[in-house]
DNA sequence: TATGAATGAGTCTTCATTCAT
DNA sequence: AATGAATGAAGACTCATTCAT
C-alpha cells in the first residue's frame, strides 16, 4: 500500500508456478477445508485461502468467480464423494454384513473427517439455495434402496413409499450427522450402529402393507 | 438527522419511544427474525437491525454486548419455546391422540414458522459452540419420554437406553426440520405424520429387550 | 492488514470529530479538487480523498454512496456556480462594459481556477451520462440572452433561433474552456476578449433576418 | 485452455493466425474502439482488448508498451485522419460549395462515427498531456485557411491573426464536437451548417482591419 | 439513558504486466 | 514470436463498535 521506501525489496515479483488446473483447485479446496476446520467460516477469506494454498489471489480468481463459488463447488464435491461411498457400501462389500449396516458404517466414517468444515460447507450450500443439491444424493441412495428390493429391507415389509424413503434416509443421515457434529462419545460404538439398524428395520417392519 | 426544533410541533411528533427493556429486546428479536427470514444472514447487520427495530444503534448495544449475542440469545429463546410446546404436547392435549403423534404435530407446527430465520439461528448457535444448548431441549424431551413410561412406547418394548433416546429424538427432530427447510410438499400431510409415528413405534418395538 | 505485533499501537481508535454535514462535504470536495488538480483522475481514490479531507473513509461513505457520486455532485456544483457567475455578469455589473464582454470575462475567470480538476469533473459528468446536466447551464445562459433582447445583441440583428443560441453559447464556452485547458498564453489578454466579442457580434449580425 | 491433441483434426482447426504487424495493430485498435463505444473507458482493460481483437495478451504487449500507449496511438491516428479529411475538403471538392461549408460538412461527418469512443480517446490524449497533439491538427487547418487567402474568407475581411484563427477553428470544432456528443437532433440539418457558416463569415467580417 | 455520526480494520475483487512454455 | 496462467499491488466499500453530545 504505502510506497515501499526500501528499494531493496524491489526484486520483482515471484516467478509464477505452473501447476495444472486440477492441482490448483485441489490446493484451494484443501486450504479452504483446513481454515474452516480450524477457525470457522468467519476466519475464511480469499486472501488467506490463496496464501494457505500457496496460490496467488489472482490465480484463485482465475479458477473461481468469487468466494462463494469455492464453497459451493467444494460442498458439491464432498456431497458427491460421500454419496458414492455410501452407495458403494450398499451394493458391495463384506457379504456377511447386512447392506444397511455397511451403509451406516460408511456414513459414520464419511462424516467423521473434518466435520466442522463439512458442516459449514453444507450450511453454505443450503443457505445459498442448494436445497436440490443436498437432496439429490440422499434421493439417490433412497432410489438405490428401493431398487435393491427384498434383500435390503426385512421380509414381510411393505415396499416403502417415497415419503417413507425420505423419512428413512433423512433420519439415518441426520442422526449420524448430528452425532458427528456433537462429537458424541458413542459415535464409533457398536451400540450406536445397532440402534440405527434397529430403527431402520423396525420402521420398515412397522409400516402396514 | 433532522433536528426537531420545536418540541411543541405535534404534526410529526414521534411516538414517545419509552419502551421498557422487554419491549426493546422483543423489537430487536423481531427485526432480526424479519431480516434473516427475508434476506438471510449475509444481509444481517447491527445497523439494519437497529433501524428495523426502531431503536438507535447505541441503544442496541446497551442491550447486547455484540452482534453474536443477539443471535445467541434469540436462538436459545426459540429453542426453549419449541421445547416447551413439544413437552406440553407430550403430556397433555387430546387424549384420543397418541402422545407421540401430539408431539410430532407440535414439532411440525413449531418448525413451520419463519423457518429460514430459525434455521440460521440454529446454525449460528451451533457454530458458536452452542452444542449443549441445542442438545439440552432434545435431552429434556428424551427424559420426558423415558419418564412417562409405558403409555408412550409400545407394549413389549424395552426401555430405551440413552443412546436409543438420542437416536429417536434426533431422528424425529431432524426429519421434520429437514422437511420444513426443504418445503417438502407432504409436510402437513397425514401420511408424513404416520410415517414418523411408524418409525418411532417400529424402532422401539424392534429393540431387543 | 498483517497482525500488528507491537501492542503499543493498540491505543484504540481516534476520537471522532464532529463537524456538521456541510463542513464535511466541503472538505471532501476540497480534497478531491486538490488531488485532481495535482495528480489527475488516476491518482484519485476514496482512501486518499478521506485522508486529505481529514475524514475517515467511513464518514466519506456516509455522505456519498460511492466514488462516482462525489465526482458527480462536485461537477454539478461547479457547473452551477459558474453558470451563476456568468448569468450575474450578464445582467449586472459595470454599465460601461458591454454585457457580452462582462460575461466573457466571468467565463475566463471562472474556468481559470483549478482548471485540470474542473476539466476532469466535466469529463466525468459527461461520461456518466450527465449530458443534460452539462447542457442545462448553457441553455440557461442562452435563455437569458434571448430574454434580454436588443441591448445584448447588435442593432439590426435577427433574434437568434434555438440552434443559433446553441452555436453561440457553445462556441464561446468551448473556446474559453479549451484555451484554459491548454494554458493558452493569450488567455487573459485583451486581444482574446476582443476576438470573442467580435465573433459574437459578427455572428449575430451576419444572420439573415 | 483446450489442448489440441491432433493437429490433423480439421473440424475446428483455428484459422492460421499469421497476421502481419499492421493487421494486428488494426485489430487491437478496432477492438479498443468497439469496447469504448459500447461500454466506456471503465470497461476497457487489456485482457478484454486482446480477447476481442483475437490476439493473445502477450502479443498485445509485443506491440504496445502499456495500456496507455494503445489509447494514445489510437487517438493520434484518429486525429490525423480527421485533419486530413477536413484539410482535403478545404482545398478540393465541389467548387460550387464554399470551402468553409465543405470543411464544416467533413467535420460533422468525421465526428459522427463512433463518437463515444472518439471522445474518450481525445480526453485520454488530453489528460495524458497531449495538448500539443490535439492542437496541431487544428493549427494546421488554421494555417491552411490563412494560406488560402481571400477565396476563403469574405471580401473586406482583415487577415486573421493567430489568436483569431485559434478562436475560429476551436469554435467550429468544439461546437460540432459538442453537438455530436450530445446527439443534437439538428446535427445533420442544413440549419446547423448555415449557422456555423454565418458564424465564420460574420466573425471574419466583424474583425477590424 | 438514548442517539447516531464517526471510526478504520478488514475483505473482496480487478487488472496491468510478466515470463515459462 | 506467440501464448495465457500467474502475479500481487491497489482500491472500493462494509460494518461492528465507540463515544461526544
Amino acid at each position: 500500500p504505502v510506497t515501499s521506501t526500501s528499494p531493496a525489496s524491489d526484486s520483482k515479483r515471484r516467478l509464477p508456478k505452473r501447476r495444472n488446473a486440477r492441482e490448483t483447485v485441489d490446493a484451494i479446496f484443501e486450504a479452504t477445508a483446513r481454515i474452516l476446520q480450524k477457525d470457522g467460516l468467519a476466519a475464511l477469506n480469499t486472501n488467506r485461502i490463496a496464501e494457505v494454498a500457496g496460490v496467488s489471489i489472482g490465480a484463485l480468481y482465475g479458477y473461481f468467480a468469487n468466494k462463494d463459488a469455492i464453497l459451493l463447488a467444494m460442498a458439491r464435491r464432498e456431497l458427491d464423494a460421500l454419496r458414492d461411498r455410501v452407495a458403494a457400501a450398499l451394493v458391495e462389500g463384506n457379504p456377511d454384513v447386512h447392506p444397511a449396516r455397511r451403509a451406516i458404517r460408511a456414513l459414520i466414517r464419511g462424516y467423521n473427517v473434518r466435520n466442522r468444515a463439512r458442516r459449514i460447507l453444507m450450511e453454505t450450500l443450503f443457505s445459498r439455495g442448494g436445497t436440490e443439491d443436498m437432496a439429490r444424493p440422499v434421493s439417490e441412495i433412497a432410489r438405490l434402496i428401493a431398487a435393491s428390493g427384498a434383500n435390503l429391507y426385512p421380509e414381510g415389509a411393505a415396499a416403502p413409499t417415497p415419503v417413507a424413503l425420505f423419512v428413512l434416509t433423512q433420519a439415518v443421515d441426520s442422526v449420524v450427522r448430528t452425532a458427528t457434529y456433537e462429537n458424541a462419545p458413542f459415535l464409533m460404538s457398536q451400540e450406536f450402529e445397532d440402534e440405527l439398524f434397529w430403527m431402520i428395520s423396525g420402521y420398515l417392519l412397522a409400516r402396514p402393507a
